[in-house]
DNA sequence: ATTTCATTTCGATAAATATAGAAATATTAT
DNA sequence: ATAATATTTCTATATTTATCGAAATGAAAT
């Protein structure tokens, strides 16, 4: 029960649903998800860590830049579950939409560096 | 976007899946739901009008008790996608099994009343 | 090595939530 | 009608959570 809760814990946040669906378009680092949230930096990773935490999403260093990516292959029965449902969920919104739209057009480099 | 938030918020409390786990069993008063949780009836009617807030369950009135059952007919295409899950998720879990044991050997007439 | 910069951790604060108890409501039983 | 009782609503409180800004961390570029 605990891993479940935890699970919708982490799902029940629309900041963090938006960078779930965010991640179904494409890998991003912090400073991306960032730039289209409108948030602090730290309010940014805090929210990553709790999805991490959920095992919704993992990471991988990439340089100066950490690249978030939601969970493919999991033995968590729960997120095996939930995480096809999410896939086709809420892509018609309108705020789905716009994020999916802004990530297309902006790049870590021209974001974060320079 | 909402609607699910709505319902992850909903979820996302283990009184709360408890409560669903036991109406997946048999429809329940209130007073038989605080029984089991041990928390003040007050406290369980809120987490109910949460339930039945995000479409999860719905209510009855049977004479002086208000009877509480799952959703099963829902044109909510989320509820539509989790409630199955929620069906067989979480039935091996200790809590669940005690619960719903403890549903079984009580009744609201000697729960309640008298 | 030193600076730069993306990210995380820490500390503080404001908002949301779970909880209980008391008062209010509504229905049944006397 | 009156009393009893199941439930809800209201009020208050304690905990959790979202948020930010500042400081700490760690890797890359100079």
């Amino acid at each position: 029960m605990n891993d479940l809760n935890k699970i919708f814990k982490a799902l029940a946040d629309k900041s963090r649903l938006r960078i779930v669906k965010m991640l179904q378009q494409k890998d991003l680092c912090v400073c991306e998800i960032t730039a289209v949230l409108g948030l602090a930096t730290s309010t940014v990773s805090n929210h990553l860590s709790i999805l991490k935490n959920a095992g919704i999403i993992g990471d991988m260093k990439d340089g100066k830049w950490v690249e978030h990516h939601l969970v493919t292959e999991t033995n968590n029965h729960f997120l095996n579950g939930l995480l096809p449902l999410l896939s086709f969920w809420l892509n018609g919104e309108e705020q789905v939409l716009a994020d999916k739209d802004k990530i297309n057009t902006v790049n870590r480099e021209e974001l974060c560096g320079r």
